[in-house]
RNA sequence: GGGCUCGUGGCUCAGUCGGUUAGAGCGCCCGCCUGAUAAGCGGGAGGUCGGUGGUUCGAGUCCACCCGAGCCCA
C-alpha cells in the first residue's frame, strides 16, 4: 500500500514562486486601501516617538539607486523603530527650487522665455518640479517606502517659503547679514550672472604676455609674472607664490629678476633670454608681505602673499592676482590674505571710473592698449598668443569673464557663530565616527557663506535699492510685511506686486533717507531653502519633536544639506537640529567606479524593479557595507535572486510545516520541549540578540549575514532536514510533532519579523499566510519585534549539543564516503557506529544516544565504548543498515512484518497508525 | 593639489587588545535524494589579505611611502 496520504506532509499556498514584479503592486493597492501610514501611527498613538527628519531630493528628474537606497535605508529605520513599539511620522520632502530647474525649463522654453516675465518662468518652474515630484513619489511608493505621500513637504509651499524668511530674518537681526563684493561668473553679452553650470568650455585664442613687477624698496629687483588676460592687470592687488617652493634671482644685464627654479628653463625660452645668471635661491615664504610698484598705477601696490593653489606647471611661479576677476584670487588673495576686491568693469564689459584712464574702453578692446603701455613702461619681457580652455557663455557662445559684484553673506565669525556651530557638533552622534571629522574641518574652514544667487527661480531676497544714493539694504518691516504676503500667496509676490504693494509706509534709505526704492533681484542660494525644513517642518508640527532623532543622507551632505540646516538651527534656536546623523555612500559600478552617461554603466533602480522586484533591490541593501561606496551590477543582483529564494523557500517550507498548528492550544511549553527542540530555541535566542543589536547600531549587514547564515546552516540544512521524521511521521497531535511545530511556529514568526524591514512585501506576503496567528493586525508592520529571552536557552542541552554537531561533522564525512563507494545513497540507508576517546564526549553521546539517529537522519546508532586502538576526538563506522527499509518513514529496521496488518512497516509507524503512539 | 574614506578567494561580508594551518554565505565542481521538487542534502576546489618597505619573537590587524577607487573642495 501507499503510506504517502499517512504522513502528514507540509501543506500551503503560499508559492515557491515569488513572481515579485507582478505581486508587488497588488500589496501597494492593498496597504493603500488600508492606508497603511495612518494606520501604523494609530496603533503606537501614545507612544514615545522616533523622528527621522528626509532631506529632499531635488525634483528634475527620475530616481536613480543613490536615492533609491537612501530612501530604502530610511524606510528600514523606520520600519524596526515602528516594530520596537516607537511612533514614527514620516514626512517625505522634495526640494524644488533652483538653478538646474531653471536652466532646464529656460532652455525647454527657447525663445519664448525672453517674451516672458519672471514670474511667468516661475510658474513654469513650479510646474516642472510638480510633475517630477509626482513622478518621484510614484517611484519612491513602488519601492515599498512608507511615509505620509498624500502630505510631502515641499521647498516651494507658501507656508514653507514663508518660514525659509522668517530664519533669514532671524540672522538679519542679528547683524549677521551683510553686503560684499565678490566676483562671479558674468556674460558681459547677455549682461547676466552665470552659474558654474551655465558654462561651456572652449578652445580660445588669448594673449601670454610675461610683465616683471619692480619691489617698492628695490627698483632694480622684480618679480616676473605670466598672464593671459592682461585686461584685468587694472584690477591686481597682489602675487601669489608658493611658500615651499624654490625661487631664484637671476641677473639680467643690470637687473634682478624672480621666477620659481623649476620654471626658469621654460621661461628664458619664452623670453629668449640669451644671457642671464643665477645668484641665489630660496623658498617662497622668504617674499611674504613684500610690496611690488603696481604695474598700471605708480602710485598702487600690488602684495606678495602665499599660497598653495600656485602651481608649477606654466607661467613663472608667480602669480598675477585681481581678487575681483578670479576664484582662486578670490579666495586666496582677498578671503585668506586680505587683497582689495578691486573689479573696474560695468555691466556691459566697459571699464569703469576706477580704471582711471581707461574708463569707457571695453575690455574686448583692452589687451593690446594695455599691453602696448606696459611696453612704454619697460616692464613687458615678452608677448605671445596662447591657445587654452576657456569658460563661455551657453546661451550666446562667447567668452565670458569673472567680474566682482556686491553679494550678500551671512557672517559665520559676527556672534561666536562659528564657535558656536563647533560646539552643536559636539553634541551630535556621527554614524560613522569619521563623520564628525569632516564635517567639522568642513565648518571650521569655510568662508563667510555668500547667500545671494542672481536668478529667479528660488525665494527672493527682499532687498530694497536706493535710487538716489544707489544703496542696497533688507529692512525689517519690509521683510515682516513680505513674510505675510507669502504665507497667503508664496514668493511670486515679489515679482509680481508693485513697490507700492511691497513696502510698508515709513520706510526709508538708511543712508540718505530717500523713499525712492525699488526693488532688487536675487534670490537665496537653495541651501538655504532646504537647511531651513528644521524650521519650516519639524518645528512647525504637532507629531515631530526638536531636535530630531536622525537625518540620514550621502556623505555628500556634510558639506550640503547637514552643513545649511546645522548653521541655521543653530543660528535659530541655539541647537543642531539632529541627535545623530548617518551617512551613506555611493553607489558604484562592479569595478567601483562611478555611474555616469559617458560610462554607460547607469543601471536605473526602476530596471531592477521591473526586472526583479523591489524586494530584491532591497535585500541587496541590506546585504552590502553601506557606510562606504557600494557596487551595484546585474551580477549582484543575481546573487540577491539566489538568497532570495533560498529565505523564500524556507519560509515556504514553514509555513507548509505548521499549516494545522494553532499556537493557542497546540504550543509545546519550552519544559517540555524535545531535546532538539530545545537547542533550536537556544539558537533562536542568540539569533535574535545579535540581529537586534545589529539594527540598533545600523549595521545591517551584520543582521543580514546572521540571518542568512542561521536560515541556511541552522534551518534549512540542519533542523528543518532531521526534524522532517517526526513531522511527517509521528501522529499530527503527538507531543514529538508539536514540540517540532511550536519551534517552527515560533521561528518563523521571528525570522519573517527581523527581516521584515527589508523584504517589505515578501514579509507582508508571508503575514497573510500565516493564518493562525491568534492576534492579527492589518499588516506585519506594526507587530511588535521579537524579545530575547534568556528563559528559552537550556545552557546544558547548548553545550551538549555542541558536541553532537562536532560529532556529526565527522559522520557526515564518513558518510560520504560511504556513499562515494556505493555502499549507501540516502543517509537513511546507513547505520553508524561511534567511539570517543574523550570521556566528556563520550558521555554525552551515550547519553544521547536516541536522539542521534534524527540529528544524523541515519536508521541506527550505536555508541561504543573506546576500543583503545585511536586516538581521536571521535571515530565513525558506517555500514548499509540491517534489515528492511519501512515503506512509511524509510528507515530500516529488523522488526519489519511483526504486525500482519502492516507487513512492510516499521513497529513505530504501525503505533502511529494504530493510534497507540502519540 | 588639499581634507576625509575605501581596497581580504569570481561576488557579498567576518576577522576582537597584532599571535596557532585567514572564516562564512552565494557562485563554481563532484555526488546523493525524489515525501520542501523550476526544491532539498552532502563533499570539494578557490584568497597570503592592493603594492613596497619598516616596527615586532610574530602583522590582514601598527607605521611610512606608492598604486587604484570614491566623496567634498581646489
Amino acid at each position: 500500500m501507499d503510506y504517502k496520504d499517512t504522513l502528514n506532509l507540509p501543506k500551503t499556498d503560499f508559492p515557491m514562486r515569488a513572481n515579485l514584479v507582478k505581486k508587488e503592486p497588488k500589496f501597494l493597492e492593498y496597504w493603500k486601501e488600508i492606508d497603511i501610514y495612518n494606520y501604523t501611527l494609530k496603533e503606537r498613538e501614545g507612544k514615545p516617538l522616533f523622528v527621522l527628519h528626509d532631506g529632499p531630493p531635488y525634483a528634475n528628474g527620475h530616481i536613480h539607486l543613490g536615492t533609491a537606497m537612501n530612501k530604502i535605508l530610511k524606510d528600514v529605520v523606520m520600519k524596526y523603530k515602528t516594530m520596537r513599539g516607537y511612533k514614527t511620522p514620516y514626512i517625505p520632502g522634495w526640494d524644488t527650487h533652483g538653478l538646474p530647474i531653471e536652466h532646464k525649463v529656460t532652455t525647454e522654453l527657447g525663445e519664448k522665455a525672453k517674451e516672458m516675465s519672471a514670474s511667468e518662468i516661475r510658474e513654469e518652474c513650479e510646474n516642472f518640479a510638480k510633475k517630477f515630484i509626482e513622478i518621484q513619489k510614484k517611484e519612491f511608493i513602488r519601492l515599498g517606502v512608507r511615509g505620509d505621500w498624500d502630505n510631502p513637504y515641499l521647498t516651494l509651499d507658501p507656508k514653507y517659503e514663508a518660514k525659509i524668511l522668517e530664519v533669514f530674518k532671524t540672522l538679519v537681526k542679528k547683524g549677521q547679514v551683510y553686503r560684499a563684493k565678490k566676483p562671479i561668473y558674468w556674460c558681459h553679452h547677455c549682461k547676466t550672472a552665470l552659474a558654474e553650470a551655465e558654462i561651456e568650455y572652449h578652445d580660445h585664442e588669448s594673449p601670454s604676455i610675461y610683465v616683471k613687477f619692480p619691489f617698492e624698496d628695490d627698483p632694480k629687483k622684480f618679480v616676473v609674472i605670466w598672464t593671459t588676460t592682461p585686461w584685468t592687470l587694472p584690477a591686481n592687488t597682489g602675487v601669489a607664490l608658493h611658500p615651499d617652493y624654490t625661487y631664484v634671482e637671476i641677473k639680467v644685464s643690470s637687473e634682478i629678476w624672480i621666477v620659481a627654479k623649476d620654471l626658469l628653463e621654460s621661461f628664458a625660452k619664452e623670453a629668449k633670454l640669451k644671457r642671464y645668471e643665477v645668484v641665489r635661491e630660496f623658498k617662497g615664504a622668504e617674499l611674504d608681505g613684500k610690496l611690488l610698484i603696481h604695474p598700471i598705477f605708480d602710485d598702487k601696490r600690488s602684495r606678495i602673499f602665499l599660497a598653495d593653489f600656485v602651481s608649477m606647471d606654466t607661467g613663472t611661479g608667480c602669480v598675477h592676482s585681481a581678487p575681483g576677476h578670479g576664484e582662486e584670487d578670490y579666495i586666496y588673495g582677498h578671503l585668506k590674505n586680505g587683497l582689495d576686491v578691486v573689479s573696474p568693469v560695468d555691466d556691459d564689459g566697459r571699464f569703469t571710473k576706477e580704471a582711471g584712464k581707461y574708463a569707457g574702453l571695453h575690455i574686448e578692446d583692452a589687451n593690446p592698449i594695455i599691453i602696448e603701455d606696459l611696453k612704454k613702461k619697460g616692464i613687458l619681457i615678452a608677448e605671445g598668443k596662447i591657445t587654452h580652455s576657456y569658460p563661455h557663455c551657453w546661451r550666446c557662445k562667447n567668452p565670458i569673464i569673472f567680474r566682482a559684484t556686491p553679494q550678500w553673506f551671512i557672517s559665520v565669525e559676527k556672534n561666536n557663530f562659528r564657535e558656536k556651530t563647533l560646539e552643536g557638533i559636539e553634541k551630535v552622534q556621527w554614524i560613522p565616527e569619521w563623520g564628525k571629522n569632516r564635517i567639522k574641518a568642513m565648518v571650521e574652514e569655510r568662508p563667510d557663506w555668500c547667500i545671494s544667487r542672481q536668478r529667479m527661480w528660488g525665494v527672493p531676497i527682499p532687498a530694497l535699492k536706493c535710487e538716489d544714493c544707489g544703496e542696497e539694504f533688507i529692512d525689517e518691516r519690509v521683510l515682516d510685511h513680505f513674510i505675510e504676503i507669502v504665507r497667503k500667496e508664496g514668493t511670486n509676490a515679489w515679482f509680481k506686486l508693485s513697490e507700492k504693494e511691497l513696502i510698508p509706509e515709513g520706510v526709508k534709505c538708511p543712508k540718505c533717507g530717500s523713499t525712492h526704492l525699488k526693488k532688487t533681484y536675487n534670490t537665496f542660494d537653495v541651501w538655504i531653502d532646504s537647511g531651513s525644513s528644521f524650521e519650516a517642518v519639524v518645528r512647525s508640527r504637532d507629531d515631530h519633536k526638536f531636535p530630531v532623532d536622525m537625518y540620514l543622507e550621502g556623505s555628500d551632505q556634510h558639506r550640503g544639506w547637514f552643513q545649511s540646516s546645522l548653521w541655521l538651527s543653530v543660528a535659530q534656536t541655539g541647537e543642531p537640529p539632529y541627535k545623530t546623523v548617518l551617512t551613506h555612500g555611493f553607489i558604484k559600478d562592479e569595478q567601483g567606479r562611478a555611474m555616469s552617461k559617458s560610462l554607460g554603466n547607469v543601471i536605473s533602480p526602476l530596471e531592477i524593479t521591473e526586472k526583479y522586484g523591489a524586494d530584491i533591490l532591497r535585500l541587496w541593501v541590506m546585504s552590502v557595507d553601506y557606510f562606504n561606496d557600494v557596487r551595484m551590477s546585474f551580477n549582484i543582483m543575481n546573487q540577491q535572486v539566489e538568497v532570495y529564494k533560498k529565505i523564500r523557500n524556507t519560509f515556504r517550507y514553514m509555513l507548509g510545516n505548521t499549516h494545522d498548528f494553532y499556537p493557542d492550544k497546540d504550543s509545546v511549553p519550552f519544559e517540555k520541549m524535545l531535546f532538539v527542540d530545545k537547542w533550536m530555541m537556544g539558537r533562536l535566542q542568540d539569533l535574535i540578540k545579535r540581529v537586534t543589536q545589529a539594527y540598533e547600531d545600523y549595521e545591517f549587514s551584520k543582521a543580514y549575514s546572521a540571518l542568512v547564515k542561521f536560515i541556511t546552516n541552522e534551518l534549512s540544512s540542519f533542523y528543518l532536514d532531521i526534524t522532517k521524521d517526526r513531522l511527517y511521521v509521528e501522529a499530527k497531535d503527538s507531543i514529538y510533532r508539536r514540540s517540532a511545530q511550536t519551534v517552527i511556529y515560533e521561528v518563523l514568526f521571528a525570522l519573517v519579523k527581523m527581516f521584515s524591514p527589508f523584504l517589505t512585501f515578501t514579509a507582508e506576503e508571508v503575514y497573510q499566510h500565516m493564518k493562525n496567528l491568534p492576534r492579527k493586525y492589518k499588516t506585519i508592520q506594526v507587530e511588535m519585534w521579537p524579545e530575547y529571552d534568556e528563559s528559552k536557552i537550556d545552557k546544558n542541552v547548548m553545550k551538549e549539543m555542541e558536541t553532537i554537531l562536532a560529532a556529526r561533522e565527522e559522520v557526515l564525512k564518513t558518510l560520504e564516503e560511504a556513499r562515494s563507494k556505493g555502499v549507501i545513497g540516502h543517509s537513511l540507508d546507513a547505520q553508524v557506529t561511534l567511539w570517543s576517546e574523550k570521556e566528556s564526549v563520550l558521555e554525552v553521546l551515550k547519553s544521547r544516544e536516541k536522539e542521534l539517529e534524527e540529528i544524523f537522519i541515519v536508521s541506527k546508532v550505536v555508541v561504543e565504548d573506546n576500543d583503545g586502538e585511536m586516538g581521536e576526538y571521535v571515530k565513525v563506522k558506517v555500514e548499509h543498515a540491517k534489515g528492511q527499509k519501512c515503506q512509511r518513514c524509510w528507515k530500516y529496521s529488523e522488526e519489519i512484518g511483526k504486525d500482519p496488518q502492516y507487513p512492510d512497516i516499521c513497529p513505530r509507524c504501525v503505533a502511529v497508525l494504530k493510534g497507540e503512539r502519540r
